[in-house]
DNA sequence: AGTCGCCTGGTA
DNA sequence: TACCAGGCGACT
């Protein structure tokens, strides 16, 4: 579910909420959501523990408790990491509950169960899945990197800015709107593009993923904030979800296709495959 | 490089 | 009933 938009907002949402709040307990109902350590060590391990800093990194969410380690989550498709309080019912699909202290708790909440958690020293990351190999930060990259990272790349321009070591926190629906922006047909051949496309392309990423922070997150279905609350980005979409309707640009009818496994909205007028 | 499995639920 | 879903990793 949530891309690079989606997880920065809960991270705000999150920080002054659980900084400086001390584990108390730790309750996990689903265990294979705990991918590193065994559930017990994790949930044992996390006791006692004071919560540092709240930060994002691609589309994880990173924790950062005392004693040097880090709580990573990634919330895959339907996944939600939301502060509430003890007094609170807990929905069906809660899987883990970080109890703190002061009675509120963090709760990981997932339908579909593809979510992880993991707890992990930060000199260790490659104990957390793909954290260890993310590529650059999209607002943080210059475009001389950007190049860098597509250079020499064959395969179709959406599946490569969807890999997460090329680019880190892209994900279906920013892709296909940063591709709109681009003119870029979602099939279009890395190897293929002009420098100006590639400049193009860079600053699109930016723009969509900055404008997805600003409305605070598209939510199409799952996804929610910190506190529950619903994002407003899917107001803004120009092409994702948007088949059979006409281009905004143009009015040609918005195509669906299958790239690379993943459904994908283009204009075929304006984002021409050439 | 491309496909499949993981899960459950909403919608056509 | 069938298809679809903000993702990723294992597999061929």
């Amino acid at each position: 579910m949530p891309e690079l938009p989606e997880v920065e907002t809960i991270v705000r949402s999150l920080r002054p909420m659980i900084t400086g709040k001390r584990v108390e307990s730790v309750e996990v109902g689903y265990t294979p959501i705990i991918g590193y350590p065994d559930v017990e060590t994790f949930a044992a391990e996390l006791i006692g523990r004071e919560v540092e800093q709240v930060r994002r990194r691609g589309k994880y969410i990173v924790i950062e408790v005392t004693g040097g380690d880090l709580l990573v989550t990634h919330l895959r498709m339907s996944g939600r990491l939301i502060f509430t309080s003890s007094e609170i019912e807990k929905d069906k699909h809660t899987h883990v509950v970080i109890n703190f202290e002061d009675g509120t708790q963090l709760r990981f909440v997932e339908i579909r169960k593809f979510g992880r958690m993991f707890l992990i020293p930060a000199s260790d990351p490659e104990k957390a899945g793909g954290f260890a190999t993310l590529g650059p930060e999209p607002l943080e990259m210059s475009l001389e990197e950007f190049k860098a990272q597509i250079a020499g790349k064959k395969t179709k321009i959406k599946p490569l800015i969807l890999n997460q070591e090329i680019v880190a926190g892209i994900g279906n629906i920013y892709a296909d709107e940063a591709l709109f922006l681009s003119k870029l047909h979602p099939e279009r051949l890395a190897d293929t593009l002009s420098e100006e496309d590639k400049e193009t392309l860079y600053h699109a990423i930016q723009q969509v993923l900055t404008t997805g922070i600003q409305n605070r997150g598209t939510s199409k279905r799952d996804y929610v904030d910190g506190f529950g609350m619903a994002g407003e980005n899917q107001n803004h979409l120009k092409v994702y979800g948007r088949e059979k309707e006409k281009c905004y640009l143009c009015g040609t009818e918005i195509l669906r296709i299958q790239v690379g496994g993943r459904s994908s909205h283009f204009c075929p007028n304006c984002q021409p495959l050439r």
